[in-house]
DNA sequence: TTAGCTTATGCTCAGGATAAGTATAAGCCA
DNA sequence: TGGCTTATACTTATCCTGAGCATAAGCTAA
């Protein structure tokens, strides 16, 4: 950037660089919130950029398609990364990488593909906290935190690092934040306790649980998940992630899915009446356990007839 | 993005790109949003990308930091502009535009540099709402906006086009939503009533008032207000264009610059205080008209003891 | 047949946040 | 001193939110 306006020639060949595209795409299955991997769910769909399609995004959107035989709802771009170094270590990587949000469903991917579908709390299971809190929070990383903290050169210094862990993670009678996600992984690789953050130095004895990835890619997908669990709030796109027709149950679980922790019933359904993002298509759910539920579909008129809210969370405490 | 995955080669030669930083850079002065501007006022900074600093935002701040001799307090990554054609016309250009929000101050800007500070509402009139509703907004923008409606190949087309318009105008008893900038800005564009959507094709006579910009550096420009306008009220960024010391009106009267709208006084002083976001200097505020306020500064120490939330913009109906 | 389990759905209630307005204080200047 | 301006304290009505109670409507097993 220190370098003249625009209009000034540079050579080309100074500047030259690579870029890759790299997709989040997201579904949610049976309750559960699921992405698109490679490379044996070790990798997040990528690419080569090209210039083919009119943009970014309708390339994006003819690749998915082409894989998933669904047409991908809802793209939205991330972060272009291109730190110097991002992907381990040597010289800077005259490279970059354009990140891509999508939401869509599971359904069949096509075989040929080598892609699947992983589970994401696969790869931050400290995320999931809709049975509460999961021990391994405070039975493993609560601890691992600390000794970081306490590795600080001066006692100012371990106190910082302390409170910040104990704001980015709810610990000493904080509020748990669901969109922190993104914070939550940088202080844990910054604390060498990502298998990603210590590549070639080795010391696996005192890691942290979860599936780790290639290359700054559980970084990306940790963007993504923070974007969209702060999406939901404020933008209807959970229906996205929908059958045509569902219950209020299933919308409520792909919510909590989503963002990781539950909701009050009643307060929930107020508020998807109350906000008219919903209409009862007049069938009734069957094979269900206890009383059968109304079917509801997305109205889709909403969209045209106001700048339309997501969903608050109504939280539950329990 | 219809290729392989990122492990096979492909030969750079047929990736190569080029990219460019452009800059959105803010300052508020005298209760005047400002941007950074070059080339006479008609374009924001912007340069090749560099690898010489270890991230993109770092070499961002060195740049503007040099230009302005202020620090650069608050950075963040706006959107990577790459769609084919985004230049006007000509076949793909093989470059992207990573673009970035800075907030700054003022003060003084290098002599020798070609950067001046432009009033961003010369870019946007219609968006300044703090003397109520532009009368250019139902003047003009209005019926040319009708007229294209009407334009469309049906009376269903007509009839969406329409109702888009009213949404992100706030026509018809409609509320206004600031945030809607970029919205409003690419409409206005899809109706050609913007200088850069029609170059080369002429017919200035219906346009619309506000400056031009070179490139798509006025939608980069729309982009970065409505990140702005929307992170304000959830993140204490404000406080990063005032100087040390304030009173709550000239803080106040920031906050309406970015917003473009009015807040209730005496609620925006309830907010700010209740949140603790500010602390009494203990000094008074000299050389003013009216009683004299008390001076303020920002608490720092609230991004440290938790999760902090911005300004809500209690709005005012007058 | 019915108790008991499950999920669906309707309704109430208290506390807190919000929008708006009233009232008073404290400077200055003509 | 009256009138203008801005600062600051308080009040009020309304709406939103979190939480819980109660009842409905299916099923299955005793």
């Amino acid at each position: 950037m220190a370098g003249p306006p625009r209009k000034t020639k540079v050579p080309d060949s100074a500047r030259a660089i690579t870029a890759d595209l790299v997709a989040v795409l997201v579904a949610v299955t049976d309750g559960e919130p699921k992405i698109m991997t490679i490379a044996n769910a070790a990798a997040l769909p990528s690419g080569p950029f090209e210039f083919k399609h009119r943009s970014l995004q309708s390339g994006l959107r003819a690749w998915v398609e082409a894989q998933t035989g669904h047409p991908l709802g809802y793209v939205e771009q991330l972060y272009t990364f291109a730190d110097r170094g991002r992907t381990g270590d040597g010289p800077a990587p005259h490279s970059v990488s354009i990140s891509y949000l999508g939401l869509t469903r599971e359904d069949q991917l096509a075989e040929r593909a080598e892609a699947h579908w992983s589970g994401w709390y696969d790869y931050f299971p400290w995320e999931d906290h809709r049975a509460g809190p999961p021990a391994l929070l405070t039975k493993l990383l609560m601890p691992r935190l600390r000794a970081w903290a306490k590795s600080a050169p001066s006692p100012t210094l371990q106190r910082e690092r302390w409170q910040r862990v104990a704001i980015t993670f709810g610990f000493e009678d904080r509020e748990w934040n669901e969109e922190l996600i993104l914070q939550r992984y940088e202080l844990l690789f910054e604390a060498a306790l990502i298998p990603e953050a210590v590549r070639e130095s080795g010391n696996a004895a005192t890691l942290v649980p979860g599936r780790a990835m290639t290359a700054d890619h559980r970084r990306i997908l940790a963007t993504g998940i923070a974007r969209l669990r702060a999406k939901i709030k404020y933008r209807p796109v959970v229906f996205e992630l929908m059958p045509a027709e569902f219950t209020l149950l299933q919308l409520q679980r792909s919510v909590e899915a989503l963002a990781g922790r539950l909701v009050h019933k009643q307060n929930f359904r107020r508020l998807m009446e109350q906000q008219q993002l919903v209409e009862e298509t007049g069938a009734i759910a069957t094979e269900t356990v206890g009383r059968p539920a109304k079917l509801f579909r997305f109205r889709h008129a909403v969209l045209a007839e106001r700048a339309v809210a997501g969903t608050k969370l109504p939280l539950s405490r329990t």
